[in-house]
DNA sequence: AGCACGCCGACT
DNA sequence: GTCGGCGTGCTC
């Protein structure tokens, strides 16, 4: 037993999840020998009047507080810390960088439950595994009963056994499974899900590659066992996931496990299922559909190395890894990946850094990656790999300008299109349309004397909502039913202007009856499993025409549309925004990759009436790349970034003045604090300068010196916090922000 | 963020 | 008389 000094215990200094930038100290349990106490460690603490939970940071000898001030830990409730060094490592980064709390940090790089307290054990669901007669048995017997025919296949495919939940995968699954065991073909396994160690790796064979591919892969296979980004630049169709799998199947032969995050709206059953087929690991899974208790399991077993990969959306970063390998990162350019409220922190930024502190490779993926990857793999700290040809025959779609100046529009679709669309449609194929604003029309408006719905809470229009006769504000949670009268002259001339998915859904039946359209938007897809099904109506041919917002362009495959059109590609042309440029080609480009597969070739229209605008001329005429070397000239130019660093302060009260005067204050604070020459614009209004009832400015610092940016800061969110007192009105700090608004 | 303390308006 | 409104201040 090690000697414990009595007068001078240990102080334990601990991260809570609160939003002060300002650690705890406590008073060590008398009975704990001071090597049992690592950072990183869940504690129970009393704060305040409750108990909370809190991470510990570092053991010291003395502390700023009294002695007697400090309370004690209540409880330790892991006996050993859950995340390793490199990861405190990185939760310290992070909190710096983006100079949020670090309890706020470490909150977010726990599941919920770890969060709240609850232990960390592994709690596997109940796994189904075929007995040995089940195993023997060939399942082309079974065609009378295709679904125990089906579940069968798939557990023979499933040396680990399957879940319930994976088990749904065959609709109306109970009743089939209830046979097999019945059967005694299937048992409930026992015990823990087996080892991945113990495991063949690969199932599935690899598909042949082409010399590009094959180039990808043994770059980066090469580099394993180290730090370097890759970022893998792949237009649509030139075979990207097959690269990510043949470099994983590396990584796993070595042992070690794999990272792979997506957006958000990507994480389609598809990609899970390539990746089940491919590899005999267990695979975990996370994202935001997924129950609490289920995101626990996938951290768990990431953490206790039961599963070798992870697909995971932003919050799945930082699920700890005993046996690192490899950090993928797909569709890199997606702005999902950051943060936008409370820890507002960039997956892909914080993923480089996390593959830099664990020491190995992280492969970033897009068909259209953002300026700042394209910047940094031109200036040479990343490798660039590019994926130039779509792989099998697939030829790219031709890709047309409609000018729609002085040309009628017929609920948005201008002649020529509807020619377009009734061609591809006589010939069987399905037309897919983009309009990106949901509801039936963003204004409704009185003929009569003006009068146009407004939120009462927002700077913005209501939106006319025909079907549930709801006139609603997509800003806040406002709606009321559509009005009838005129509230200003009592005149009954009220007209829906404008467009949205809503009314061109309702008018696409008439102008081609007898064909179906399914619309896919926010509305549309709110249940869990709409969306999946939607998808799979469009592929099984049920479809004519497809008609949906942005959502729509992202990841999914739709191999039987021949002809795409954006409807109003002009809305993203003129913004107060930098980034919306980059953002609309990213969308165009997106768009393109969804027409024309294998023997079909697609064909692309873009309506605009704004034919000659640089952005669409380059883009079409010199593809995704001219584009950023145009926008990347700009950016230079204007010393935007990557040329420079940004962070925006943003602050809001129900208070109209409040928050410019508070801003007015900090900038000029700002200015006494800095030794720099850091750019500080504003205070502005916010682009919508009432939100949700809070009035909305903002404080824009830029600076061409990241470290420059990063002291001023450091100096100023403490003296903001103190100014704050006057109460009345919240502040948020956004470094890197991608959303200026 | 919670939560308690505190000081002014309409209720049994 | 007091129940409760949410303004203010604190959390080792």
């Amino acid at each position: 037993m090690p000697e414990l000094p009595q007068d001078h215990p240990p102080v334990l200094r601990v991260a809570i999840d609160v939003p002060l930038h300002r650690l705890f100290d406590y008073a060590a349990p008398e009975t704990i020998a001071p090597e049992a106490l690592k950072p990183g460690q869940r504690l129970a603490v009393p704060f305040g009047s409750t108990q909370k939970i809190a991470y510990l940071v570092g053991v010291e000898e003395v502390s700023e507080v009294s002695r007697k001030q400090l309370k004690p830990v209540t409880r330790i409730l892991d006996q050993a810390p859950l995340l390793a060094p490199d990861d405190l490592r990185l939760l310290h980064w992070a909190a710096r960088y983006y100079h949020h709390p670090l309890g706020e940090v470490f909150a977010a790089a726990f599941p919920v439950g770890l969060r709240q307290g609850k232990a960390a054990i592994l709690d596997l669901p109940i796994r189904y595994v075929l007995t040995d007669a089940g195993r023997a048995l060939d399942s082309a017997g079974l065609h009378r009963a295709p679904k125990q025919k089906q579940l069968l296949e798939a557990l023979q495919n499933s040396p680990n056994g399957l879940s319930e939940e994976q088990l749904a995968a065959v609709e109306n699954w109970r009743p089939a499974l209830k046979q097999l065991l019945a059967k005694d073909w299937v048992k409930i396994g026992d015990g823990d899900m087996p080892a991945d160690a113990a495991l063949p790796l690969i199932k599935g064979t690899p598909i042949e590659c082409n010399p590009e591919q094959s180039a990808a892969i043994s770059e980066v296979c090469d580099g394993l066992g180290r730090f370097g980004v890759f970022l893998l630049e792949g237009v649509t169709g030139s075979g990207k996931t097959e690269v990510y799998m043949q470099i994983i199947r590396e990584v796993l032969e070595r042992g070690q496990q794999v990272l792979v995050l997506l957006p958000e709206i990507t994480l389609t059953p598809q990609l899970e299922n390539r990746f089940r087929q491919r590899f005999a690991v267990n695979i975990a899974v996370s994202h935001s559909k997924l129950t609490d208790t289920q995101r626990q399991t996938a951290w768990l077993s990431m953490q206790q190395g039961v599963c070798s990969i992870l697909l995971g959306t932003r919050s799945a970063l930082f699920t700890p890894l005993p046996r690192p390998g490899l950090i993928i990162l797909d569709e890199e350019h997606d702005t999902s990946f950051k943060q936008q409220e409370g820890f507002r922190f960039s997956a892909r930024d914080v993923a480089i850094v996390r593959g830099k502190l664990l020491n190995i490779p992280v492969v970033l993926g897009s068909a259209t990656p953002s300026l700042e990857s394209l910047y940094n793999a031109q200036s040479g700290r990343y490798r660039w790999l590019q994926l130039p040809n779509r792989a099998g025959n697939a030829s790219a779609p031709r890709v047309r300008l409609l000018d729609i100046r002085n040309k009628a529009l017929h609920e948005g679709i201008s002649a020529a299109l509807l020619a377009e669309i009734r061609q591809t449609l006589d010939k069987n194929e399905q037309v897919l349309l983009f309009l990106n604003r949901r509801g039936f029309a963003p204004t409704l408006i009185c003929h009569d004397c003006g009068w146009v719905a407004r939120c009462a809470h927002c700077d913005a229009n209501l939106v006319i909502h025909f079907r549930e006769q709801k006139l609603r504000c997509h800003h806040c949670a406002g709606e009321q039913p559509i009005v009838k009268f005129c509230p200003s002259c009592t005149g009954s001339t009220l007209t829906p202007l404008g467009l949205g998915t809503e009314r061109v859904e309702q008018v696409l039946p008439t102008l081609f009856p007898g064909k179906t359209v399914i619309r896919l938007d926010r509305d549309t897809t709110q249940r869990k499993g709409s969306l999946e099904k939607y998808l799979r109506q469009i592929n099984e041919g049920q479809a004519d025409i497809i008609l949906g917002t942005q959502m729509l362009a992202k990841g999914h495959h739709f191999p039987n549309v021949t002809l795409v059109a954006i409807l109003d590609t002009d809305s993203g042309l003129y913004s107060i925004d930098f980034h919306s440029a980059e953002k609309l080609a990213q969308m165009i480009v997106q768009v393109i990759g969804r027409a024309g597969r294998e023997d079909k070739p697609g064909t692309v229209i873009l309506q605009t009436r704004h034919p000659e605008h640089p952005l669409l001329t380059t883009l079409i005429r010199e593809g995704y790349n001219g584009f950023a070397r145009q926008a990347l000239d700009e950016r230079r130019a204007a010393a935007l970034p990557p040329f420079s660093h940004q962070a925006l302060l943003r602050v809001q009260a129900s208070d109209a003045f409040r928050p410019k005067v508070f801003l007015e204050e900090v900038k000029k604070l700002a200015g006494k604090l800095q030794a720099g020459e850091t750019l500080i614009l504003g205070p502005v209004a916010a682009p919508m300068a009432k939100r949700a009832g809070l009035y909305r400015y903002q404080l824009l610092f830029q600076d061409v010196n990241r470290q420059a940016l990063q002291q001023l800061l450091d100096s100023l969110t403490p003296a903001i916090d103190k100014m704050k007192k006057e109460k009345h009105l919240r502040w948020s700090l956004d470094v890197d922000p991608v959303d200026l608004y």
